[in-house]
DNA sequence: AATAAATAGATGTATATACATTCAATATTA
DNA sequence: TAATATTGAATGTATATACATCTATTTATT
């Protein structure tokens, strides 16, 4: 649809931009628009959104070890206080399950089920070779934006 | 909240990133999640939302012309079929104004009020001092990332 | 031990997103 | 000109976000 925009100007229709710094923000904005444009797009095939992705990716990285709600969230790439919605889609798709944590009353556990660790495998080949062959980006370059982004967030 | 935390290893308490790409693909993300939790708050002052000031910051580049919805649609930074939505919330507040195109009946011509005009310079005003005390990043820097990322989205 | 404070999770509301559909107006073309 | 296609905007639905609030449980304080 927009997606193959590329200089800002176009993107934005606009040129009128304060300084490099304030450019860079909505370069930083969009960009990020535009991969979760492209990679909502992939996992739509799949029945899941970008944030239902990100749960059971999280939840793969500890695979077989439960999470509690709380950890998932904090992993988040876009933190939310709607993880326990996210995972009631889950649940109802039986991807994840819930279970009461032995420990302590308060906390769910919550651990993928086959079926999640299915979908999560061909979904995750899907995105990474759709990553692959749209982002152009060398290794160094990525690098770069590394330092750049963490030194803009207040390297301290 | 989440907003002093700097290394993305931190921010989402991993290191299984697969390569610098695949790092940077999440950092981006990241980033532009912290820049509007940031601005938000800012926005939040003045009663509006991220989107909202969008679409009066696109209305004031234009101003005093009139704008229909789509051209205000692809000027916003995350493009969204949800335009019309977010135009009624700032009728209601009387930040801008509807009227009918008339060359072509389908349209509607949006444009500023007075008193969006003056929400907006004052908003503004708070949001690029708030950026520049929390946006560390020197122009030289900002350019860099602006190559970069305008190359990732494939420079053609 | 009793009370107060903090925590984990769930829930409610307004707004936004993604996507499909609808409707009227305009443009195309046969 | 009549029929068809396209367009601009609005609307409907499921999901997500941001934020406040509520409940149950655990921890800390006195």
């Amino acid at each position: 649809m927009y997606i193959c925009i590329v200089k800002l100007e176009q993107a934005l229709q606009s040129n009128k931009f304060k300084n490099e710094v304030h450019k860079a923000t909505l370069n930083i904005l969009y960009t990020a628009w535009w991969l979760k444009t492209i990679m909502s797009a992939e996992l739509k095939e799949f029945g899941l959104t970008h944030e239902q992705y990100n749960v059971l990716r999280i939840l793969k990285g500890k695979y077989p070890t439960q999470m509690c709600v709380k950890d998932i969230g904090c992993r988040m790439i876009e933190k939310s206080s709607n993880v326990p919605r996210i995972i009631d889609r889950l649940v109802i798709k039986k991807l994840v399950k819930r279970a009461d944590s032995p420990v302590d009353k308060r906390e769910t556990f919550i651990s993928l089920t086959q079926s999640g660790i299915a979908i999560l495998g061909v979904t995750t080949n899907k995105v990474n070779e759709l990553m692959e062959s749209t982002v152009v980006m060398k290794s160094q370059d990525a690098a770069t934006i590394n330092v750049l982004l963490e030194k803009l967030r207040g390297s301290e």
